[in-house]
Order: structure tokens, then sequence, then C-alpha cells
DNA sequence: AGTTAAATGCAACACTGTTGCAAATATAGA
DNA sequence: TCTATATTTGCAACAGTGTTGCATTTAACT
């Protein structure tokens, strides 16, 4: 699927920026940030127009919106859009890459009398591979 | 124990205002934000010392920091003060309460090759008991 | 009580995200 | 293809969370 056909599909705007979002973070591989998927797109738009872009393909469930700690947010492309289910995240401590793990799904809980849940967050925080062979070699 | 001892054990110094963020968070029985912990606090203190205390006990392992989605940020005991296991926590999508699921240990996942872990979170959003009574009764 | 290293308060700043409003633009219909 | 309308954009201003530098104050040790 196109970026310009999923915007179709859900009846929203073919916007430039939505497209271009869409291009980048559908391409990446793995989750980016704000910043990231900036550098990568052609057109220079405001903060303001970002934000609101990933907002809108943020409720209509294209992308999603993964929070490390604070101060660190990635979008990666939604579920609805590989069709896959509920996954876990992994987090590299080293390079602060997000990845999400679609083939690692979200393990169930069981809660409480009187609790209910809706939605389950899994991020794993470790040594992605390209820092596991980097901190081998330096052994600091 | 006490919080004087907890900073104690931890070679840190008793002030008012990391033995009031303590006597706070070890009486609360849910995960507290910000503002949450100022207003049960006796002292008023600068926020740069806030988040400096806050800082002090999480390097520590004294609390622990909870974050939804961003916006949201709670600060709880840690696992090495209550001695409990990585634990799960819930939030109240309705009221934005966070509880650290204690008897609820974090389920482990076999991530790919070359990926390693080191800790992983797990926040459940849902309805808690009293959101979920108050739903019912009025039923918009 | 005096000394000293650590903690505090203040000012300024950075980052993420939001709101209101006027100008620009995508889409549907003529 | 042109026009009308609703949506989206850019700008300015703002809010919340968190940090840094520096001078002042304070906890803890002798």
């Amino acid at each position: 699927m196109k970026p310009a056909e999923i915007l179709n599909t859900h009846k929203l705007k073919r916007t430039s920026c939505r497209e271009g979002i869409l291009e980048v973070v559908m391409t990446a591989g793995q989750a980016l940030s704000e910043n990231e998927i900036r550098e990568k797109l052609a057109g220079n738009y405001d903060r303001t127009t970002f934000y609101r872009s990933f907002k809108t393909l943020e409720v209509h469930n294209i992308i999603h919106k993964i929070v490390i700690d604070n101060q660190l947010v990635k979008y990666a492309l939604h579920n609805s859009i590989t069709h896959k289910q509920e996954h876990a995240h992994f987090y590299c401590n080293y390079c602060d890459m997000v990845k999400c793990l679609d083939d690692i799904p979200v393990k169930k809980y069981q809660l409480p009398d009187g609790y209910s849940d809706k939605e389950t967050e899994v991020i794993i925080k470790g040594t992605c591979p390209t820092c596991k062979i980097r901190n081998k070699k330096c052994l600091d």
C-alpha cells in the first residue's frame, strides 16, 4: 500500500506533509523520532503541522507512538497497516534505537479483581546487535 | 524502614525535601506525579530541587519513574525497597491513576538473535475498579 | 562550634506538545 | 476547468517537563 492509498482509505486529505511522513515511516524499518523523520523529509514543515499530522495519523491508527522514559519519542507504522498484532518494542540503551518487534506478540496478564485491560505496552531495554559488537571490540 | 534510614543506608544526606518525598511515596499506595507529591508535602521546594531529589532517589534505586504516553509522569517506590521483583504497571484511562502491580512479575521475552535485554517495562492500560463502577452507573 | 562537601534556590534555557487565528490548499461539485 | 467550502497550514504565543550554571545555604564530620 502506498501513502496516498492509505490516506484515501481513511478519508484523509492527501497533503504532502502526511504523505511524506508516511513514506519515511513505511520505509524506515525502525521507529523514528520527530527529528529523524524531518531530516529524511523533502519539504520543510512547521513543527505545529508536523505534530498535527502525527496526531491525525495516530488517531486513525495508521502510525503509533512509542515513548521511552520521557525525552525520547519515536513513531512507527501501526498494526492495522502491517496487519500485525499488538507487539513488543525494543530500545537500545547505547544508540537510542527503537524497533518494533512485530513477531513478538505482547503477553497478556491476569489483573487483580475489578481491573480490566484494554491495551498493554511492552518496552524491552537492552543492547542491539550493532552495539553488542561495538561494545565487544572496545572493552571500556 | 523509615525515610531517614533509607537515606542513611544509601549514604545520602537527610534533607527535608528527600525525606518528605520518600514519606509521601512510601505511604501513597499508588504512583504519584510531581504535583501530587508537592501537594502532600509540608515544605515548599523549588522545582529544580524537586527534580534533583527525584533523580538522586532514582539513581540510587530508591524510587522509580513510570511514563505514560508522554505528558504524564509518576513516581513510585522502587523494588529494592519493597524487595519485589520487576513488576507491571497499571494505568487507568479514565482517572489517570497509576498503580504498581507488585504481585504481577514482568513476563520475559525471547528476543531475536543478537539482541540482549536488561530490563522490561510493562504498562497495562484499562479501567480501574473505581472507574468501572462509575462508568456503569452513568451510562454515557 | 568550625570546616567542607553537598544540596538548595534562582534565572535562564531546551525540548515536546498545544491553542487561536488568518492565510493557503485539497477536494467535490458545477 | 473553475469555484466554493471545509480542511490544513504557518505563525505566534504559551504550557509542562526537565536541565545547567552559579552563588548561597545547610548537613554531617571532626
